[in-house]
DNA sequence: GACCAGGCACATC
DNA sequence: GATGTGCATGGT
């Protein structure tokens, strides 16, 4: 099997186990912004709570965040973890967002992705993940986006070894697939459901609707 | 009480 | 370029 076909095949099974997933989760392209910084390394609940406290205040727009102090920004995002660093880096990316783009994401979005994706990067606090989350899912972008899930879940399946770094793992789904945001956003989701659930322990594993794959793949020889 | 969760920047070598 | 460290809450 190559490369093309098993990423073929994982997205057939796991569409197939899960169906469809509707990420990323949040009701506006700005909302997602915001929970793609507030998610580094963080429970989802955890954001969850943390943008409630935003949104119940009506302080959930460019525009509120931009004239906050970084200070009041931390105190309502507690929830999320590393409050006072993410304060900083959503003060950033929204600072950003509205000195480039006058706060506005459909016309951050009318950019291309080369260029808008180097812009996100410069950004303190926005790393190769959050930017490419941002440029999938808020800016609707076809752009592959690489996590601990999507690590763990190839180098379960030998489609990567463990020194594998993020733009190599991203260029291999970006070169077998065809570059349209509603797969790899779908793709991405279901990697991060079946890495949550699946992925970490070997008992959990062998339950895994991708347990059975590759005839040539690599069964678990240790926890990850 | 330990371990984990949809990273990132920065210091140091 | 590689490796180590700080950041922090809330659930299991």
């Amino acid at each position: 099997m190559t490369t093309r076909e098993k990423l073929k095949r994982m997205y057939d099974l796991l569409e197939a186990a899960f169906g469809p997933q509707h990420w990323w989760p949040g009701e506006t392209a700005f909302e997602v912004m915001v929970g793609a910084v507030l998610t580094q390394n963080t429970n989802w609940k955890n954001v969850e709570k943390a943008i409630g406290n935003l949104k119940s205040r009506g302080l959930l727009s460019p525009e509120k965040l931009h004239a906050m102090r970084v200070g009041e920004v931390a105190s309502l995002i507690r929830p999320a973890g590393y409050y006072n660093v993410k304060a900083k880096r959503l003060k950033n990316l929204v600072d950003w967002l509205v000195d480039e783009f006058g706060g506005d994401v459909e016309r951050m979005s009318a950019a291309g992705l080369a260029e808008l994706r180097e812009k996100l990067l410069a950004v303190r606090g926005v790393g190769r993940e959050t930017g490419d989350s941002i440029l999938l899912y808020a800016a609707r972008k076809p752009t592959f986006v690489v996590d601990t899930y999507t690590y763990r879940v190839l180098l379960r399946h030998a489609l990567i070894d463990e020194s594998a770094e993020y733009d190599e793992i991203k260029e291999m789904f970006e070169s077998d697939l065809p570059a349209e945001v509603e797969l790899y956003g779908e793709f991405h989701a279901l990697l991060v459901r079946v890495g949550k659930t699946y992925c970490r322990k070997i008992p959990r594993c062998e339950e895994c609707p991708l347990d059975v794959t590759f005839e040539d793949g690599a069964r678990p020889v240790r926890d990850i």
